[in-house]
This record gives structure tokens, sequence and C-alpha cells, in this order.
DNA sequence: GATGAATGAGGATTCATTCAT
DNA sequence: AATGAATGAATCCTCATTCAT
């Protein structure tokens, strides 16, 4: 008797105020999830930083966990928008490895925060993880690719796994990216980017990378 | 000269039952958050998981925060404990680099999850996120060292920082360590080990390395 | 640094509704607290008094003894309120001292049980203590100066410490006010009254009250 | 089918030891009670304070609150026994007054704390109010007596309700007992007996007393 | 759409009391 | 008789979500 009522899934906003207010409530969603963590993620905080009241939290989400969503959704296609800056242009393979950490670097500078909270989860979100992994699987791939053709055109040492050789090294550049801002350190953005490049292009045998031959020749 | 009206801080226990209970939690809850994470770590899972009722719970520790701290400190530990393995009586410094990544990367398996935990922090801990920070830096300025000396004895790239490069290559063990798990690949342990080890010595140009002058000399 | 992470102190209700059910609250807290005393005193017992859920009473108070200092303050404002009524218009010095009698004990009446309680304090809370000892202060200073002119005026006993008399006069109304209701004994108000004004009046020595001389007469 | 199992009232001891354990806790209790109050009361803080374990307590009483009823009952004894000081052997009425009010004030001042939490009732206990509305009858009846008589005798305001007006200076002493501490103010032990027991004699028009015709004679 | 008051299930904590040693 | 660990019902409080205006 009746129809079941569920209920009524927040339609997308068709007033123009009404995405404005979307978005800020993403936003925030952000931004309170990088500054204050798991603990301080709740609606009402999350609506008072967009400058809305709680209630209207709940005219564009289902629930906190549909927020979340569309937090990490937001996150990640930035990195991915980022990453598309085409860097097959350049020809030299080092200076290659230096355009791809600077991407890289720069993207998870920016969301890692998110991530690594969505990677664990507050409701052990299967969803969540996997958009986390997708991620890392976009740049793992193309670090693997990149490394396979250098194996190919004799350039890197062909003993490698490609696949576990860009997990490893797309592994240090993350977790540099991550660990960066938990540092009393005082590494300037160049010189980590230096450094993760040389490290990254001696690991793989670059030929013509800058460390090569270091001192000068082999015995 | 208002009377400060403190809880009595949970005396440590007298007896061996106690002691053994009090274990028993501890146990109980690093293995509560390692398989349902923060969700699932209640003063009641975790005394339940200990096979005790919860009042008990609060026979041993304060508050479930409290509880975490030790948990952490455990953890901690566990890792400082195993780290102890001397390393120096080995010659060679390749297979140096080997047994240390062995150390870490064990190390990290096995605590990772209750240490990216408590790096995020349920309640934005601040004395937990430094524990966690000094894990890594025993470990980073111990590979610091390492690094300095081969510099020295002429047997690694000089041109490299080593605290950088230390931090970069400890980070590329540990977060291959922590997101192993994550992944559906079957890389075994020791590929994964000898993979590292040698991405680690090419990427500090390690005289005498495995993949040293890989094609067999260079052009 | 550290962030601190306080509750958000709940704020004052915007609308009429919020309004009235706040105020709904602390009277409930009273009644709850005046027929039950401690024991009964718990946030549960109180919505359910005041006719909303559990949940409502935090939307207004942070803790139950958030409550428990507007439920005293409201008991002191009303004591303070009632003693505003202007008593110097009246001329004849025992009729003054009637009048101030049947405010004070009226006043206590109201007011004896919650502030007794807050005297002992749940929490051994100075802060409730010292409102109960403002407005045993203030009632006190008052007769203090009552008695002070009487003196001056030739019409009181000029051997007497004013603030010590102001003191024990006020004790005796103040105790009578609060034990009258755990007797058996059936004296009605205004022979209570009565008595009390006449007992301070002749303790004072007041020239012309109505017991001076008794018996009609010494000697 | 086998006995209906009660709690086995702890029996009074029988050792040396053991009574001392138990009067050991009795006072604990009551200072606990004195000096943290109700919130302060339990039996690990008692037994604490006692020098002895949490489970002893429950040896030697049933309950929480059967050793408050302990407490009360002891401290009710030492009233009483403190009252049993003749004073009937004294012939001047007025040093009659002052011996009577010396003895009330000094009980009061050691018991109000307890009686008055008791009074109030943790748990509303009826048997604790009526050890309380005993004690107190058993002074204002003795006032009550020692007033009816100097009325017979002519010697003081025969148109006052001697039941009354033994409650209303009954009320006066106790009241100033219990709030003299409260207080910051420095009136020391004999000048407030002093003014207590001029008041007295004088609001019952006692004949011969200090302040009788203060002005040295009426109109 | 927006607001903020209201809801109540769920989680943390306390503490009087019991029990094994 | 003494000990202190163990128990769990009762209580305080939180917070995601709903609802009346």
């Amino acid at each position: 008797m009746g129809r079941q009522r569920t209920k009524p899934a927040p339609t997308p906003p068709t007033t123009t105020r009404g995405r404005r207010t979307r978005d800020a409530l993403i936003l925030a969603g952000r931004e309170v999830l990088e500054q204050q963590g798991w603990s301080g993620f709740s609606p009402e905080a999350v609506a008072q930083a967009a400058g809305v009241s709680y209630g209207t939290f709940y005219t564009y989400f289902e629930s906190k966990d549909d927020l979340l969503h569309h937090v990490v959704r937001s996150v990640a296609g930035e990195m991915f928008a980022s990453s598309l800056v085409p860097t097959d242009t350049v020809e030299d393979p080092y200076a290659r490895i230096v355009e791809s950490n600077r991407l890289y670097l720069r993207a998870w500078d920016q969301a890692s925060k998110v991530l690594r909270l969505a990677d664990q989860g507050g409701a052990a979100d299967e969803s969540l993880r996997k958009m986390v992994l997708e991620i890392r699987e976009f740049y793992v791939s193309r670090a693997e690719k990149g490394l396979r053709r250098l194996q190919e055109e004799g350039l890197a040492n062909p003993r490698l796994n490609p696949r576990l050789t860009a997990l490893a090294l797309g592994s240090m550049v993350e977790q540099v990216a991550h660990s960066r801002d938990s540092l009393d350190e005082p590494f300037d953005d160049e010189m980590v980017l230096d450094h993760l490049s040389r490290l990254w292009a001696a690991a793989i045998g670059l030929r013509g990378a800058p460390d090569e031959g270091w001192a000068g020749g082999r015995g």
C-alpha cells in the first residue's frame, strides 16, 4: 500500500546558487579533512566552514559518507587533470623523469592528506580505497611504460622488473611528498625534485643520467 | 584551593594475573586496530577480543586514547627491538644494504597498519605523531650514516645529500612495505627485497653493486 | 600549535521556540532537583520532565553541571528580584523588620532546596558555593545596615556588633525557612513570621518593639 | 532445595585487629565525607584513606550506604555524648544559656558537614534524615524545656511559644556554627558565643540578661 | 532552498559490588 | 581476614540524521 519511501536522493542543484553552495560544501569538506582529520570531519563542521547552516548539508548530500566520496572524487579529478600535461614532447629521457616527478610531487603534495585518510577509510569503505588505488595505478603504469621503453631502447637496466621498479620509485616520490611537511627540515622544492630525479635515474641505470659514472669513470 | 578531582590514573598491576590481563588488552587492541581500523576500535571490542569484560578495560587504561598510546608504544618498541640486530659485522656494503632493507621491510610489514593510523591520529594527537616520526628518524639516520661512510670511502656518489637521500630511499622501502598488501600482484618477499636493494644500491651509485655497469660496460 | 579540540559551547537559541525549550529545561531541572535531589538529577530525567528528548538537553547545555549552574543562577536571580521590593517606605522600624523577614522567609522557602544542594556541591564546585555566599551576603549586609542605623538613632542596642548580629539573625531566619518543611509541626506562616520578627526585634533591643518590657515593667 | 542465598551480612569483627580496621574505615569515611563531600565518597576512596584494600571494605560493610549509616551514627553519638555534660548545676539562667550554646556550637562545628550531607541524603534515605531530625529535636526540646521553666518562673517573655522559639534560636546557633567556616571573617569563638548568647537571652526577654535595658533604663 | 531545533541510537566511562587467590 | 582483579548495569555524552518552520 503506497510507495516505498526511500530517502529522496538529493538531486543535483538546478540553480546557480545551488551549485555554488554545493561546491562550497565540497571544498569546505576537503579543507576540514586536511586541517582536522577524521575527528573534525562532521557535517556540522563542514557546513559551518562553508558558511551555511547544518540542515543545508542534507539538501545536497545524502550523508557524511556521500560528501566524503565527492571530496575524494574531486581531489582525484584534480590529480588526473594535472597529469594530463603532455610530457611526451620532451625528448631527453632524464628531462622527462624530472617533469614526471615534478607533476607527481606537486599532485601528491596537494592531495596526500585526503587520499591517505581515504585509504584507511572511516568506515572501511572499499570504493574509496579503490579510488586511491586507481590513482596510484595511473601513475605507476605510466612510469612502468616509460621504463619499459627505455629498457627496449637500451637506455635503462634491462634486468629490472618494470612493474616492481615503477612501484618502488613511485612509492618513493609519493611518500616523500607526504612526509615532507611533517619534517622540520628545510629542503626546498627544487632540491627535493633534483634528488628524487637523480636517484630515480641512477636506480634504473639511465644512460646519460647526471650521476652516471659519478667519479668520472669506473675502475 | 579548589581541589582538583583528577581521575586516579590506573596503577600498574601488581599481580601476575593483572599483568597478563593488561598485556592481553594491549595485544587485543593492536589486533582490533589492524583488522578493523578506527571504526572498530572500541573499548568494548578490545575487551571482548581480550576475553575480559569491558569494565576490566578501565582497570588498566584511563581511556580509549590511553590504550592507543600503549599499543603504539608497544609496536614502536618492537620495531626498535627488531632493529638491534647487528648488521655491522657484515663486510660487503651491498650485503649490508640487503640486510638493512630486510629488517626495515619486515618491521614495517608488521607495524605499518598501526603506525599509519597513529600518524593520522584519531584525536589528532600530537604525541602519537611524534612517536611515528621518531621511528622514521631512527631508521633514516642510520641509513644516512651508512651512506656518509660509503661516500667517505669513495664507494658511493658523493654528490648526493646524505640526509635527503636516506629520507627518499627510506621512504621507498616504507611505502612499498605498506602498499604491498593493498596490491593484487604477487611479488614474493625475496623479489621485492632484491629489487629494493638493487634500486637502492644503484641510486647511490654503489661501487660493486649488482647492477653496476649493467650492460657490461658503457658505450 | 596543537589544536585545541574544545567542545563548541552551545549557542544561545536564536528562535522563540529554542528559547522556550531552553527555559523549560532550566525549570524542569529545578523541579527535578527540588523533588528528587542529586540522585534524580540526570539529563535524561530533566529532559523528560521538560517534555523533550535527551538529545535536546545537549543542544542547550554543555553538561549536567552546566545546567546546574543555570538552575542555581536562575534561583539566585529570583531571590534578588524578590528582594527589590522597597521596604524603605515603611516608617516604623518593627514593621520594617517584619517586612524584611517576610521577604527573606518567602525567598528561602522557594530557594532553599536548590541552594542547599548547591552549597554542598555535586562536583564540589567552587563557583556554586560562591553564588550561595553572595546571596547570603546580600541579605546579611542589608540587615547589617538597618541595624547600624537603628543603633545610630538610639533605637537598638549599641553594644552589639552589627555584622555578627545580622549574620546570626539572618541565619535564624534562613534555617527556619529551610527546616520548616522537615517538621511535622503545624506552625502556620504568619505565626512563624510573627515569632521570628519579635525575636529579632527583642534580640537587638529595639525600642518600641512588641515585647519590650513584656511584663509591663521591670522590677 | 537449598537455602535462599542472601548476602552474608558482615558480622561484627571478633578480633582486635578486625575491630581496629573497622573503626579506621568509619573514621576514614567521615573524613572523606567532610573533605570531599558526596562526590568523593566512594568505597575505594574510603578504603584508601583507611589504608586498606578495596575488597576489605566489604568485609565490614554491606554497602556504601551501610558505611554511611555507621558514620552518621558515630557522629550523632558524639553529639549526644558531648551534650551529656550536666548544665543543670549552674544556677544563673544566663550562664546556663551560655553553657548550652557553647556545647551546641562545638558539637555542630564538628558534625555539621556530615549531618548536612545526611540531611539531603545521597539516596534520599529516610532513616538518615530521621537521625538528623532526632538530633535537632534533642537540642530543641531541651531548649524548649528551659524556656518554659523560665517563663513559669517569670524570668522570660511568656508570650512566646516555647517550641517555636526554641526552634528559631536553635536554628540560629546551628546555622552560625555551619556557616562560620564559609566566611572570610575572623570572628573568634568567644565573640561568637558571646553574641549568640546575648541575642538569645534578649530575644526571650530574659530578666537579668547582660543587655537588659541596654541604655540604662527605659523611657 | 534554507534554517536550526529535535531526535535517539550508539559509544565512552564510572563505580558499587563480587570473586578468585 | 585481606587483597586487588573482574564485573556489568547505569550514566553521561556525541553526532549523524530528520523535521517543522
